[in-house]
DNA sequence: TCAGTAATAT
DNA sequence: TATATTACTG
């Protein structure tokens, strides 16, 4: 009787045909439904009679793929004789009335779905989705092979709900369905979720499977919803899927269509009863660096959303997790806005990650800032006792421009120090006992970039630890006064005329590194050819043509000059 | 409405 | 304890 996979498969224009057990004692009522119905191509068989109902399932004269029963048929006892009876058809209840607890003890017996009278057409044209879920649901070795292809229209949630809606779950929970009909008020999520399939009205409006009725007699329905946050909860929201097959896992990483960046579902059971299936939660960094490829520089647009949507029901707040892919593109959005103008809206829109709220960025930001602040003074500290090593390092990936530093001991500058939380060559700073990093060392997410020397690209001409800075200013060309990227303190000491801005600091040495044949802006020391060669040989190019050396040659000696 | 920050939750 | 999220302020 039940719809299959496969006969879903050969069934050319599902769900036209569908056949259609009707059952309603008011005869007005059944033929309005009955008329909608057939509207839609969909062939009805209507009852007035619940045992008339259940002979014809019984006797199996007629095959049904999905009934839609009137609560009060038959029920004047309280009970639900064709649901309880009819456990493989699925069952639409419907009614004249709201009443929760009907609804509750019809979705706990295993009503496919619970709809409210008139039936409009808009609810009932989706009614086939039910056909589709049993069909799904009825032989979990058939959802494999079946209706892939259908996936992204009406099988996503089917698919999730394998695990749970397999028929032993089903029998198991028949047995406690009056139970549970009593204890819905703590479990409704949970039992509608195992009984039912998508939401047939609602899955137009967003997915949601409770309609506002519904939430104003459930204080635990939540649809909380800032104004304003629209946008937001839209992309981070909907990522929950109301199904304990995904509850449980719901802490596994979204990473294979998540390319990397993953929000997980916040555990929210009080007793953590959930994490016992976190399968992947505590996966370590590494292995998520590993899981996540997201191309540096592209302008893919990284989803951390899974491609499925569910309903509501068990709405989650979403916890970004900041991977070390994911802080990477954020490292790389605050630098290309420069620290001072990274603002968390346009990091966002940098970072081109799908489904990451403002917030998200927001906060992630906050915290980079914080981390600036304690491990920057400490780096600061280290390079007083090992200037040469640390300039490397500090400067190795992004040159800078050779202002002295002036702020060592009165603060920081940001442009400066940007690489010593999230630039990729100042790996060993995080090594350091001094310097907390976010991530182990084997899950740092800037072991792709190129290592470069400092003394390659213009190293910063620092003072000696005894001659903290020169008296005579350097600024080049195009650079002003300002007093961005200084703390108060640094001001007693030092002028502000010497600091660049700091945009102005990154538009310099990003044309510098653009235009490698221009002159070196003043500030910035010439590498040796030397160096250049060691480096190009440590990056595997042993094999520098002539002219290659004569050109670095000729930019030292016209940077000498 | 947004950014920044403090407070709170996990 | 570290980090994320939320609430609040400007």
């Amino acid at each position: 009787m039940v719809c299959t996979a496969d006969d879903l498969q050969g069934w050319k224009d599902f769900p036209k045909g569908l056949r259609v057990l009707l059952l309603d004692e008011d005869t007005d009522s059944a033929s309005e439904i009955r008329s909608r119905l057939e509207k839609m191509d969909y062939i009805v068989f209507t009852f007035c009679n619940e045992n008339e109902a259940l002979t014809a399932i019984s006797n199996r004269t007629e095959c049904f793929h999905v009934a839609i029963v009137e609560v009060s048929t038959g029920n004047s006892n309280g009970s639900f004789k064709f649901l309880e009876s009819a456990k493989d058809l699925p069952t639409i209840m419907t009614s004249n009335s709201h009443c929760l607890s009907t609804m509750m003890k019809c979705i706990a017996l295993g009503a496919a779905e619970f709809l409210q009278k008139p039936l409009s057409e808009d609810k009932l044209n989706n009614i086939w989705q039910h056909v589709v879920h049993k069909a799904f649901n009825a032989g979990e070795t058939g959802i494999s092979k079946s209706l892939k292809p259908a996936k992204d229209t009406t099988v996503s949630r089917p698919q999730l709900q394998v695990e749970t809606m397999n028929p032993e779950n089903e029998n198991l929970l028949e047995a406690e369905g009056e139970a549970q009909a009593h204890k819905l008020d703590n479990e409704q999520s949970a039992a509608s979720d195992r009984f039912q399939a998508p939401s047939t009205p609602q899955l137009k409006h967003g997915g949601r499977l409770l309609d506002d009725g519904d939430c104003q007699d459930q204080p635990n329905c939540s649809m909380e919803k800032e104004p304003g946050d629209q946008e937001e909860d839209s992309k981070s929201v909907d990522i929950t899927c109301g199904n304990l097959a995904e509850e449980t896992t719901s802490k596994v990483d979204l990473v294979p269509r998540a390319e990397g960046v993953g929000l997980k579902e916040e555990d929210d059971s009080p007793d953590g009863s959930n994490s016992g299936s976190n399968i992947s939660s505590h996966r370590n960094d590494k292995d998520r660096v590993g899981d996540a490829r997201v191309e540096n520089g592209s302008s893919k647009k990284t989803s951390i959303l899974p491609s499925f949507c569910g309903n509501r029901v068990n709405k989650k707040k979403t916890k970004v997790d900041w991977t070390p892919e994911l802080h990477k593109r954020f490292v790389q959005a605050v630098e290309q806005l420069g620290v001072d103008q990274a603002i968390p809206s346009r990091i966002l829109d940098l970072m081109k990650v799908e489904g990451l709220t403002r917030h998200n960025v927001a906060s992630h930001l906050q915290k980079y800032r914080i981390h600036r602040r304690h491990i920057v003074p400490k780096e600061d500290d280290r390079r007083w006792h090992h200037p040469r090593e640390t300039i490397q390092r500090v400067y190795a990936q992004k040159p800078v421009m050779a202002f002295p530093p002036y702020h060592l001991n009165h603060g920081f500058s940001t442009s400066q120090i940007y690489p010593v939380w999230g630039h990729p060559s100042s790996h060993q700073m995080y090594g350091h006992p001094g310097f907390p990093s976010w991530w182990p060392p084997e899950s740092w997410p800037w072991k792709t970039y190129p290592r470069m020397h400092a003394d390659m690209w213009g190293c910063p001409a620092m003072p000696t630890p005894q001659v903290p800075w020169s008296p005579f200013p350097q600024n080049p060309p195009g650079f002003h006064s300002s007093d961005t990227g200084q703390e108060p303190g640094s001001m007693q000491r030092v002028p502000s005329e010497l600091y660049p801005a700091e945009d102005e600091v990154d538009r310099v040495v990003k044309e510098a590194i653009s235009k490698p044949w221009l002159p070196l802006p003043l500030g910035l020391k010439p590498p040796s050819t030397e160096s250049v060669l060691s480096e190009l040989h440590r990056n595997g190019i042993s094999n520098i043509p002539p002219y290659t050396t004569s050109n670095i040659s000729n930019r030292n000696k016209s940077q000498r000059k």
